[in-house]
RNA sequence: GUCCCCAUCGUCUAGAGGCCUAGGACACUACCCUUUCACGGUGGCGACCGGGGUUCGAAUCCCCGUGGGGACGCCA
């Protein structure tokens, strides 16, 4: 039989990086069994799903690469098969109609929680066998086995048992005519062929009540997956408010879509000491059943350290799309300096995330203006520093605009002058870009271009010359 | 409250009874390299939650605590 994983989002909010470590797992057990990996957009919560919702969750699986082989399937498109369903089980008598209120139900729970147990569904409507009436009121119940116990293997968890006396009489279709999630949950993943359900732990407990519907429904009951969570970084569950949690702020933050994924494959997976795993080698390694059990927190300090990583390693004419997309972002005129290409490779060694390279970007496409004059006047202002710069812009002037030849004009005067590299580096960087701090000096003057680089010298003489 | 799950360095993890005086990575730190910042290199710091068993031998198996998490919806 065809391997086949889901990935099933509630369109209510954008993609968060808990399922996108979901459906990364859903994708890469697929991709390594050879087998399909769909998706099923659960917006049957009429109240909050939005359209705005499912592009978003869309386009983050996009950008990180983790497309479907199908067109995704809707809940709200299967009304009439659960339905189907569902009166189909009444037929049977394994479900039944229900009339009571939210408020007696509410009460129900009330009592059961003052006796010390488990709040659950009385059974009130169970066996009393009622003609069916119309009533604002009416659901229907599933007539969950009231004895003995569930068992599953899940691939992760392990054995689980569930006392089937732990459980109630769910309700599968409300009142508002729509199914609840517990029931659409199974008889899609019926329709859908699913043969592993990878989701969230918290799920866990969801899974005897949906093996007994499957039971009920006469279905092959599909293998178990429950991931732990993903908390923070005080190890409380992640929230909007103390980390990042849309896949799509870290692609605004400056991290690239496979740092990501590699970040999170390793977050409650491993292959021995290995860090850094291309996608090919993710889905030759990958088993849904090595992830561990335990929970485990979001680090962002290792998540940039694996950003830097493809930073350096990638070939840098790949990064230039989503590099330019980041200097458009930080308002940067792309005309008026070096090609994005050779930026990377200035600066790929000495920054985290694309973001901090578009920001470090502006020395060379900012203009000269821009820069704190007092704070650059103060390392200008030494008895060295005009003759070197002249000195300088002499041979530049001249010279071939390469790294190579920038770099034989710097050590040329440094030894005409019998000054150290020190001395010369450190004005020139100043007048390059009104900091102290760049990439190497011939890499940085390289990068402003000729023309720009003799003015910014001369506007440096004229301050160091007070 | 009831049920379920979990537990190795600060963090991510290796570890499937002897290979463990517990390994790797991030972070931190010392030194080296060096024209700044970085990168890189070589070291360092740093953990088996507690208590009982089982065994010749336990991080690894069992039990009990403790701590954490999840669930208990006509949300998903």
């Amino acid at each position: 039989m065809t391997v086949r994983t889901r990935f099933a989002p509630s369109p209510t909010g954008f993609l968060h990086i808990g399922g996108a470590r979901t459906a990364l797992y859903c994708w890469l057990e697929s991709r390594r069994r050879g087998g399909e990996f769909v998706l099923r957009i659960e917006d049957t919560d009429r109240e909050r799903s939005t359209s705005e919702a499912v592009k978003a969750i869309l386009d983050a699986m996009h950008w990180l690469g983790l497309d479907a082989d199908e067109a995704p399937i809707y809940q709200t498109h299967r009304l009439a098969r659960y339905q189907e369903v569902a009166d189909a089980l009444v037929a049977k008598g394994k479900a039944y109609y229900a009339y009571e209120s939210k408020d007696e139900i509410e009460a129900m729970r009330d009592v059961a929680m003052a006796k010390g147990e488990k709040p659950r569904y009385n059974g009130y409507y169970r066996d009393r066998n009622e003609p069916l009436r119309d009533d604002p009121n009416r659901v229907i119940r599933f007539r969950n086995p009231s004895e003995g116990s569930v068992v599953f293997d899940d691939k992760v968890k392990g054995r689980i048992e569930w006392s089937n006396s732990e459980l109630d009489d769910l309700v599968i279709f409300r009142s508002d005519g729509w199914p609840t999630y517990n029931f659409a949950v199974v008889v899609d993943d019926i329709d859908m062929g699913i043969t592993e359900v990878i989701r969230g732990d918290d799920h866990v407990n969801n899974t005897p009540r949906q093996i007994n519907i499957y039971k009920a429904l006469g279905a092959a009951v599909p293998e178990f997956a429950h991931l732990p969570m993903i908390l923070d970084k005080e190890g409380r569950k992640l929230s909007k408010r103390t980390s990042a949690v849309s896949v799509m702020d870290y692609r605004e933050d400056g991290l690239l879509p496979h740092a990501l994924l590699n970040y999170l494959v390793r977050l409650g997976w491993s292959h021995g000491d290995q860090e850094i795993f291309s996608r090919e080698e993710m889905i030759a390694l990958f088993d849904i059943a090595d992830v561990n059990k335990a929970a485990s927190r979001f680090d962002t300090e290792k998540l940039a350290w694996i950003n830097q990583h493809y930073l350096k390693t990638d070939d840098p004419q790949t990064l230039v799309d989503e590099f330019t997309w980041h200097l458009q972002r930080a308002g940067i005129n792309l005309s008026n300096g070096p090609a994005p290409v050779d930026v990377i490779v200035a600066l790929r060694e000495r920054v985290h995330t694309l973001k901090e390279m578009a920001e470090r970007a502006k020395i060379w496409y900012a203009p000269i203006a821009e820069w704190d004059d007092k704070a650059v006047a103060k390392h200008l202002r030494n008895a060295t520093v005009a003759p070197v710069l002249s000195a300088v812009k002499a041979l530049l002037a001249e010279c071939e605009w390469k790294l190579e030849p920038i770099h034989q004009v710097i050590e040329q005067v440094a030894a005409k002058l019998e000054l150290g590299m020190g001395k010369i580096a450190q004005p020139l960087r100043v007048a390059m870009t009104g900091t102290q701090v760049s990439p190497s000096i011939d890499h940085t003057i390289y990068l402003v271009g000729r023309e720009e680089a003799l003015r910014r010298i001369d506007a440096a003489i004229a301050i160091a010359q007070g």
